[in-house]
DNA sequence: CTCGCCCACTCGTCTAGATACCTAAAGGAG
DNA sequence: CTCCTTTAGGTATCTAGACGAGTGGGCGAG
């Protein structure tokens, strides 16, 4: 029998007002929670929990797609639903652009994975002049073209984040910010060299769920929102340089920042 | 005939393997960016969708329950399914615990709300001694026992964020930390009379999908994520004073950060 | 022994109902 | 005019079953 897998779970209350599928939701979450189920194992399948619970098999299916959509499941077509891992986590400290980092070489993304024993890759670059978009063109003080920098960037085969730097025409047109490769320490070194020191960068961070396009780019799970950071690098004149908008998976993120208390 | 509201929407495309729901879903979707439902309109009744498309009831649901996911629309019970309005955006700057701001006497949290026009509101006001969490014990640097605050923010009658406040017991302890009400100021001011000056503080931020019990305190729809945001405070001396987590309706905040270049 | 096929098990999608309960508006009783 | 009841039209939940399609193991043919 396969009556294992399903001892781990209680009863319905058929006096509860909560739905049954809730009522069956609750108890895998629980179940899970308290590490019955481990991460990556697999759960009852459909047809054991309609026999242990009794009840219809669309009725299970609901109880999956709400912990699903908590994140905490996923289904694998043809062989079960499992827990879902919990990814390594990348940390993002706020002086990871001091000027200190950008005297390596490397790009702080590659550097940084390197460091945590990850496979970084970087991946669909683009680079290409453009229309801004109202917002775009808000942020850098009312520019009509720009040049954008489209890429994504991979851990260990896994997509995390996607980004777009847009800088002003007249700041990046023919010089090595408009190349593929910008070389060393990335734009923010070459803007230095062009004689725009930066000053400061202000980071707007939103959460939300991923529209599918999100979903397909970075391969996320349901259940998993998106990190929406736009950066903004002000140079010492006090003009917006660069506005960088990157979106990341939030399960592989954790952003952390110093603050002043004066 | 109630044929006006699903004339927005196109037929399906029986050859495509995209399954019919998500071709339901796509084309609502597309119909809501494009504003042919505005924030707050109803959309077409699951009976006339059944209607339009030719589907059983139970696939048009199946796609209600994809743009709920997405948090893209909300169902009302015996009213209809409705596009989701964007809340109103409450903003945190990064430097909403600089001192200046601590000696107007108010909070934060309530002079923010008035200047915006809103009507804020604090709640379930908890303190009391408690055991510390592991994570905790090691962000206060192995403290064993705690004091608590604990309360939940409301803006215009919605419940936007929940935070609790840590801090060891040989500081707080008999304090007007302890009490209820702290005094102007807050907390903070209260730790630097005590002679605990604030250097700096740490943010970590995080985002994911909420609990189900922190659905329940933030009245969250379904398809919101949650920032969880966990604020250490540091004394000129090192010692970590004070441990904030806070849970936020991740549709209510942008969070704002000013990052120095150097 | 190995390869390829078949089958059992699994989730994915869809149908066609039934019952329950909620909401709002219409209409009748007071 | 106000309040209650009715009713029509919504969504919420659940059942029972059908077919499709991916996965992986067992087994027979070679």
């Amino acid at each position: 029998m396969t009556s294992l897998p399903t001892s781990l779970l209680g009863d319905l209350d058929p006096t509860s007002d909560r739905a049954v599928f809730r009522q069956i939701a609750d108890q895998l979450r629980e179940a899970i929670d308290r590490g019955r189920f481990k991460e990556g194992e697999k759960l009852p399948s459909e047809a054991e929990l309609v026999e242990h619970y009794g009840v219809s098999r669309m009725t299970v299916r609901n109880s999956f797609s709400i912990l699903q959509g908590e994140g905490l499941v996923h289904a694998e077509h043809g062989k079960g639903v499992f827990v879902r891992p919990r990814p390594p986590v990348r940390r993002l400290a706020s002086d990871r652009f001091a000027r200190r980092h950008r005297e390596q070489g490397k790009s702080a993304f590659i550097v940084e994975a390197d460091a945590a024993g990850s496979h970084p890759q970087v991946d669909s670059l683009e680079v290409k002049e453009e229309k801004a978009s109202q917002d775009i063109s808000t942020r850098l003080g009312s520019v009509r073209r720009v040049l954008a920098r489209r890429r994504r960037y991979l851990l260990d085969g896994r997509p995390v984040e996607f980004a777009t730097s847009y800088l002003p025409l007249d700041i990046a047109r023919d010089t090595p910010i408009a190349e593929p490769n910008p070389g060393p320490g990335g734009i923010y070194a070459r803007l230095e060299e062009l004689g725009h020191h930066l000053d400061h960068f202000e980071e707007e961070i939103r959460a939300r769920m991923p529209s599918p396009s999100e979903v397909k780019t970075l391969r996320l799970a349901s259940g998993v929102p998106v990190i929406h950071l736009i950066r903004t690098a002000y140079d010492t004149e006090g003009r917006a340089v660069e506005v960088c908008d990157t979106v990341m998976a939030a399960d592989a993120y954790v952003l952390s920042y110093q603050l002043p208390a004066t």
